[in-house]
DNA sequence: ACCTGAACACCGTTCAAGT
DNA sequence: ACCTGAACACCGTTCAAGT
């Protein structure tokens, strides 16, 4: 008891601490604070905040931690299916999946360059499955965006909150709160508008890809 | 010179400070930091930033203002023209010409229910035009929720860095590498993506409203 | 190399004191 | 009612001291 109470100074004789306890110690706070700060880490390792230096480099490192871990649970196996429509919407959905596991993540993830070398790889994939689908080559990295953009979009509302419009007292939208209330019922919400749009980019790209359709120039007109 | 050299303790005779003047100091501080600290902004008001208390509810109260002013700054005029797809684009254009306007307030904004009077009046508008083309009621949210996902997750990419993708040494993306250079060239790559998705929707919601068309029905199968 | 404990600058928030 | 100045808890980061 009186051994492990107190860690004294100076270097453990075995290492206490690496990279993957904290990532998946930060993880565990945003999962149920909604943020994290470096003491909250540290503490729940048992550990001083300075330590953490020695392993990150400072918050921005444990961001980009926690940008390894989402990327490490995201499947890719979809994407060595058959088809390439199967391929793609399993995938982003997987993609978007794993921000609905972590949705409070999110918003810590939004502004910076995808360099992870697993999500690079599957864009790599995304590219050549747009290629054979018969997208234009110069045409793909617009389409490739547009869903991302999308993905990041759904990803941002899983850690809103429940209701994403309220109407305050005293303005008057009857038709917005008809509208809200002809919803589904359950949870599905931010699934279904998912799965629409998802839809919605699927069916465009089959419409690009067919031959003689004169609207593949109209995207190019502006 | 002497006198306005020091504002003594005490409540000035004329008011110094107003909600107006605090969401423009915030505003222009993030639109050249990225961010803003209350000290900031106090700071550009020559002002103590215990004032700020005296007109807004701390932190969280200074974001709600720029809130409000990034939903006065939002065109709706379009939102009365005369056909459905132009009156939508055009509004979505504006909303998000806002927000290219003032990058990176968006970081800021993602995580809330909208409330802002202005932005429900218009999406009353935006369900009414919806109806009118011919969209299905229990429908309507559904669309409504994966565009404006789809235009904050656009907004959010003209936050980012310019180039969103980069492949990192030792990883191979060769057809990924392509695609990045196949791009026209131009600053105009988040603007294609997004007027390419915003397409994409409209299309889609010309086609839900064809009537006899059974991909209506495919839509509610999950 | 890796952990501790102390130190520092800075931020958000509160509050008594002044007009 | 509105502004100041001081105070407080907390955060991110640095660094000398220890093994």
């Amino acid at each position: 008891m009186a051994r492990t109470e107190h860690r004294r100074a100076g270097r453990p004789r075995q290492t206490v601490l690496n990279r993957e306890r904290i990532a998946g110690a930060a993880l565990a706070v945003v999962d149920d604070r909604g943020d994290f700060t470096l003491p909250e880490v540290a503490r729940r390792l048992g550990v001083q905040t300075a330590s953490l230096y020695h392993h990150v480099d400072g918050r921005a490192g444990v961001v980009e931690l926690l940008r390894e871990r989402i990327g490490e649970l995201m499947d890719t196996a979809p994407l060595d299916g058959s088809s390439w429509d199967l391929a793609l919407s399993g995938y982003f959905r997987s993609y978007r999946a794993v921000f609905a596991a972590h949705p409070r993540v999110v918003p810590l993830l939004t502004t910076s360059t995808v360099t992870e070398p697993r999500v690079i790889a599957a864009y790599e994939r995304v590219v050549v499955l747009l290629e054979e689908a018969g997208v234009q080559r110069r045409d793909v990295m617009t389409i490739v965006t547009a869903m991302e953009n999308f993905i990041i979009g759904s990803a941002l509302d899983l850690a809103a909150p429940d209701v994403m419009w309220e109407v305050p007292e005293g303005v008057d939208a009857p038709r917005l709160a008809a509208a809200l209330t002809a919803q589904p019922a359950g949870d599905g919400r931010a699934d279904r508008a998912f799965e629409f749009g998802m839809q919605t980019f699927l069916a465009m790209i089959r419409r690009l890809s067919e031959p003689g359709d004169a609207s593949k120039e109209a995207q190019h007109r502006s």
